[in-house]
DNA sequence: TCGCTCATGTAATGGGTTACATGATTCA
DNA sequence: TGAATCATGTAACCCATTACATGAGCGA
């Protein structure tokens, strides 16, 4: 999947592995992201697809850049994965959950602090989608004005993170308050 | 992580493969699951590490049973993860929304469509969470007398599936709204 | 008779993380 | 002086999915 992230940067831009990554962070990190081992890997395997090509540009006083540039095959892969529908829901798997779905034994002071401790983190998290992640949709355009329009879409899974935010916040409020009252002792 | 998920229901009562994927399935299914294959395969892997035992039960008409026992190592493998805080919230991984942001070239029709499409099946999955995993619990506890209190974080853990899916189709909805209102031509 | 439930496993492959390896420039 | 940024990559490993393989009993 990381693949068609790729190939769908590439499309507005040609980008070295390093800037991908810069991307993926500012747009796509709240539901997509990936390591930069992953990323030169992928576009490695990219290239020998005939998906994307390359070319060194050096550099002087730092590391040389290889530059990525989508081919005619990228763009028509790109463009088919987009016109196939997703005919399921996934299941999102996460760790916090599974923890406290099993530590009743673990009391009801250590469960409040991993609740509390969850509770700051995604606040921070909430606040990070509200100021830096419109201002990072902002500078994209100045620098690729061609996407304009496609930050339409980009600004409707914006505020998916905002909404997901806002509601595990109020669960973890929630909770708090449910296992203040009525933890089994 | 699936290791955990074993020992914890392992740690109420022995269980065979088959058995520990319709609790995982109706208990934890919401934020956590795995296929039967790799059930299988993560429990040799604990039987090899002597976090659980097995032994085999024959059966007339229909296969074998092996059922798991976890042994005292297991326990404490298992108390200590409950008991080692997560530091970190995660970011969950969603295709819909990497689709969808860069689903600007698809045009308005395909993206309506799209989106329709998940708002039907997250409508039934929060149905699902609101009858079936209630069910579920009060099923699993008349099984197990002595986990009874533990079904207090289980619910807590079922209310965010609900709260879960009653935002993604709150989203969607929104979202809906706006491509109708406002898609850029 | 067709599909579901019960029941167990192996093998191949894919996707992703961690660790390793290198190194100059710039800013606090 | 130490951390961050820019910049690229390989290798080992782990977790998870898909495909393969088998087969009886039961209810619609």
């Amino acid at each position: 999947m990381l693949k068609y992230a790729l190939l769908g940067f590439l499309s507005y831009t040609s980008l070295t592995g390093y800037e991908l990554e810069n991307w993926i962070n500012v747009s796509t990190g709240n539901f997509w992201h990936a390591k930069l081992s992953q990323i030169y890997a992928t576009l490695k395997s990219l290239e020998e697809n005939g998906l994307v090509t390359s070319h060194v540009e050096p550099q002087e006083g730092r590391p040389d850049r290889r530059v990525y540039t989508i081919t005619d095959a990228g763009r028509a892969d790109l463009h088919e994965w987009l016109a196939t529908p997703i005919l399921d829901s996934e299941v999102k798997k996460d760790g916090l959950l599974l923890k406290l779905f099993f530590s009743y034994p673990t009391g009801k002071d250590a469960i409040l602090t991993q609740l509390r401790l969850h509770l700051d983190l995604h606040r921070r998290q909430l606040a990070r989608y509200r100021h830096d992640a419109i201002d990072a949709l902002q500078d994209a355009v100045e620098r690729v004005p061609a996407i304009q329009k496609d930050t339409f879409m980009w600004d409707m899974v914006r505020r998916y993170g905002e909404m997901y935010e806002a509601m595990y916040i109020d669960w973890l409020q929630q909770t708090i308050e449910e296992v203040q009252k009525h933890f089994p002792d």
